[in-house]
DNA sequence: GCCTAATCATATGTCAGACGTTTAATTGTC
DNA sequence: GACAATTAAACGTCTGACATATGATTAGGC
């Protein structure tokens, strides 16, 4: 494991990307142990504190753990899918923020992805599927239930939809889209009758998700996001209306 | 800006995840200067390195940025699309290489979102998607490449489809996807007749797309995905059987 | 008075050494 | 042989210092 004299970054990040290259290609396999920082330190001739940045930037990216204690140390980590949704989420979420991504792109790709689904969804759901989809159906319903709560039990509904189709790369890659869209959807305040109408539509998608019926499922996906975005317009003209008034 | 004491987790995760929720929060928006690690190290009651590991966390991330000298500071990051890529696609890499996910899995997975993705490309491509995809194929054909050109030259063919829809959402999330498949697409060693059939499909989706024709589109990448899906099969089975005679 | 060059101040990058804390293995005792 | 005390290894944290980069300031020359 050799860093890279020629490029002229932070010593940590030498260090971390030699490690993390070393990971990436397979020598070092997951669950070995790294050598302790002090032995780093000596292998790259750097001192223990630059040692520790570099270990610290691949344990942010879930890469290594740590355990302290006498056989503790640095361990590469077998990376999981649920470890790699918050990451997902979290990039996701800041990409939107600070990019200006419109609601209609947004929109487009969640459902675009989201729709790539319906087919295997509707082939492969089980009961608990189904409960869940349900349940946050249901849940939907009630009145009194918080803009934030129906949103969240709006992702929660989708985020089943989704893991129906039994492919965790299309959980973990479709986490980061409907997760992240869930600040902009929060943008739009919903009135009583577009829940009425989005929890109708729900409804519609899972009676075709338990009837194994994808073409069904696609059309009632696609009604939904046509009828997103255009909530979502309805909500920008009225601020710009409020906006010019002023 | 908080630090978490009840958890009991290092200093430095605990500061690092005070900081990320101030820049997901927007309290610490885009460009804005954090205090220096001197200071930081003040307000959380901690010492520098401690400090500076929490910000090698977060640079990690691409969350913050560092310069040196006498204005200089950790800023805060606008994370960029591009930015995001790399990152995305070392996760997924990782993702597929540590848990065992079946070509299968990953295939289905690539496909189902490339294929939502295509009509979206049909309508909005231009023409530099079209002659990138055409050289594609065209490099495709020649002989002498070598299997990872071949599977590069793939890559770039797929990702151009992609960023044909327009969506920047979108290009980031299959960015993932294709790319991290490609080391598993590499195991698979194209014969000549395969790499044909392969070239005749590309070129099929690349007309398809050219006449802004999706049904078409769909029809043509289904079954390059059910081809890529028999090579691999007979792969598996091949060597099965080398195995079973050794 | 203006431009250039030396100086300075500030902040990150790196190092050395030390001490505390956690944890498992070892040792010693009953 | 089982349990408790000791020990050693490793990470977590702190202090203090020096090196280095870089913008701002100041001094000097024209």
């Amino acid at each position: 494991m050799k860093i890279d004299t020629t490029t002229s970054a932070d010593l940590s990040q030498q260090i971390a990307k030699a490690i993390r290259d070393a990971i990436i290609s397979g020598a070092l396999p997951v669950d070995e142990r790294l050598p302790s920082e002090a032995e780093l330190a000596d292998q790259f001739s750097v001192s223990r504190p630059t040692v520790r940045e570099a270990l610290k930037r691949l344990a942010a990216q879930s890469l290594i753990r740590t355990q302290r204690g006498a056989t503790g140390g640095a361990f590469v980590n077998r990376l999981r899918f649920e470890d790699a949704y918050g990451q997902q989420i979290t990039t996701s979420t800041l990409l939107l923020s600070m990019n200006d991504v419109s609601f209609a792109t947004a929109c487009e790709a969640r459902y675009a992805l989201e729709r790539a689904c319906a087919p295997l969804s509707a082939a492969r759901r089980n009961a608990d599927h189904l409960a869940t989809m349900r349940a946050e159906i249901h849940r939907q319903g009630q009145p009194g239930l918080t803009d934030e709560a129906f949103c969240a039990s709006d992702v929660a509904f989708h985020r089943a939809l989704v893991d129906a189709a039994g492919n965790p790369v299309l959980s973990y890659q479709l986490a980061g889209a409907v997760e992240a869209m869930q600040p902009l959807m929060n943008m739009i305040t919903f009135t009583a009758r577009s829940r009425e109408m989005i929890i109708g539509l729900h409804g519609d998608i899972a009676d075709a998700i338990t009837e194994r019926d994808a073409a069904n499922a696609d059309k009632h996906l696609a009604a939904l996001a046509n009828y997103t975005q255009d909530l979502a317009q309805n909500v920008i003209a009225q601020r710009n209306m409020r906006e010019r008034a002023e």
